[in-house]
DNA sequence: GTGAAAGCGCTAACAC
DNA sequence: GTGTTAGCGCTTTCAC
């Protein structure tokens, strides 16, 4: 193996002193065009590629965006990550990526990775259980964005970057209203989160705008994420029986892969029984047995956003809302 | 912002020598009891976390898995990430992902970012434009891993992790003679690669042991990915009509999808006019209109293993090959 | 224009 | 047991 070629193996080949190869690394001006040549040959023939981890001590931060989310079964995730590999690539930067599993500690172990990783800043998922954590980074100078939530404090290095979730439980209703299907089943997750209360809370705030009282009732929370639910099955049976439920709503890209897989094993018709509406668009959505309505978030200009707000280092908290918009496809075309 | 604890500033506090302080976070036995106390209270009331950063340059060398991908559309990617990603976090560090758009230059950029972060090693998909790079970065002591090729040298530090390409060909005849659908267009990537000369030439090869003989006539290769493929659906269509298509093989995850989606623009029936087999499993699959047959790669082991592979940094190079399976389903059910 | 020297935050001999 | 010292590979004053 041959040994890495370091700053002062070039000085000494150009017969120069390692300040001025970083000079003309750097891109000083203030070096002749003759000692710049042989610098230059010299990084060539050495094969030579400065340290990023070195530059980064230097200056006591790197550029690295950290980015952790749940997991990556949610295609949402995926274009947010998309967005910042894209600021990340035009800044000549990588990406670090790191899955929490829904698992408070192994988020925090991640984030503190990143944090000794000195990385510029950190985009996060991760719930209220790492506040101090992410607190203390950005005390420390770490940008912080939040994704899917607000900061629970005020500080100037913490930002955040959502959906309008209030607004996409309003256009989900709107569209059913259109179709006349108000007995709404929301099929949400378990763990209680700003993104499902606003999102059932805009839902159920245009339905009692129109006249509609929805409750508990009319919520089902997926405990396992991970595999089909045999009990959200029953229940949509069992109210599609007692015409208690004549609409399904899911909150989020995995529950709706959840509803759509336990209403499909009921054996009831799509959208004639039971009309559906998912979160999240995908490339398959409009192939499938029932052509999939969805409520679309622009992740991958989110995804930028976030990245774009730890580059830029503002001086103040950004709070950036997208907003939503409705894809309507044949399971809701009744 | 709070200016960040050093470990100067740690044995300042606990009255001792930054080597006793390093000693104490790195376990050494041979601190006693009372100093080690100290230590501790000092690094908790300053919030001290060591800097990755300068304990890899130290080393020469950081913990940092790469992975550079080409895109993330492809369920495939997704998976082998997440192998990757089981496998970091046991050994408690960051993985970068990187995406290199099917774009040699940029591939190349991405290589040459994680080059300079000096990572212990890289997982790729890039082709052959950037095999001197790679070489090099191996002859510097990094761990290399291609996916889904063999390394073009032979080199203690080159390793290889792909499917068993032919076998996947092999199997998609197989379940084809057992139905009956002999008149197959294979929809195929343009790029030549070692994956889809391999998978092509074990599906032609026991089409000949069939006595099928299947030529460049029955192959159709996809220029662009990005978008839906009109050429596609006409080719479809006019060898329906003439009865020289009765079965479709997409010979990768996004093929498929271009392929589904242009069989279902014609409007065909699938899988009574045309059957068709996919490659890689994902989770919508099986509530497809017509549910989809697939070749299924262990996608998640193959990214452990890889990522496996560098952290062992064994002595010679490693070639390891996987077997696909079928999972048939409704688009094959004739 | 260019070099010497100090220092980024940490670890590892080597002393005592 | 613990401190001193010399780096790891780079950048940046400050002289010349």
């Amino acid at each position: 193996m041959q040994r890495r070629a370091t700053i002062s193996a070039v000085a000494q080949l150009a017969g120069v002193s390692t300040a001025t190869v970083s000079r003309v690394l750097n891109g000083g001006e203030l070096v002749s065009e003759l000692t710049r040549q042989r610098v230059r040959d010299a990084v060539n023939e050495l094969n030579y590629r400065p340290s990023g981890l070195t530059q980064a001590v230097f200056k006591g931060r790197s550029n690295t965006i950290g980015l952790l989310l749940a997991d990556m079964r949610n295609p949402y995730y995926i274009d947010l990550f998309d967005g910042v590999s894209q600021v990340a690539r035009e800044v000549g930067t990588l990406p670090y990526l790191a899955l929490g599993n829904r698992d408070e500690t192994t988020d925090r172990r991640m984030l503190e990775l990143m944090d000794s990783q000195r990385v510029r800043g950190v985009i996060t998922t991760a719930g209220t259980a790492s506040d101090d954590l992410v607190n203390s980074m950005a005390d420390s100078g770490t940008e912080c964005v939040y994704m899917a939530r607000d900061p629970s404090i005020t500080h100037s290095r913490l930002h955040s970057v959502r959906l309008d979730d209030w607004a996409a439980g309003r256009l989900a209703w709107e569209h059913l209203q259109q179709i006349g299907r108000l007995r709404v089943l929301v099929v949400t997750q378990s763990e209680e989160t700003p993104t499902r209360r606003d999102r059932v809370g805009g839902l159920f705030e245009a339905a009692r705008n129109g006249r509609v009282e929805l409750g508990s009732d009319n919520i089902f929370q997926l405990d396992n994420l991970t595999a089909p639910s045999d009990e959200l099955r029953e229940r949509i049976r069992a109210g599609h029986s007692d015409g208690s439920i004549d609409a399904i709503f899911a909150t989020t890209g995995i529950t709706t892969l959840r509803a759509y897989e336990a209403l499909s094993a009921t054996g009831l018709r799509i959208p004639e029984d039971i009309v559906v509406i998912g979160l999240d668009d995908f490339a398959w959505a409009g192939y499938l047995a029932a052509p999939l309505t969805v409520i679309r978030q622009p992740a991958v200009e989110m995804g930028r956003a976030a990245a774009e707000i730890i580059l830029r280092e503002p001086d103040e908290s950004q709070q950036l809302k997208f907003q939503p918009t409705l894809i309507a496809r044949g399971s809701t075309a009744v």
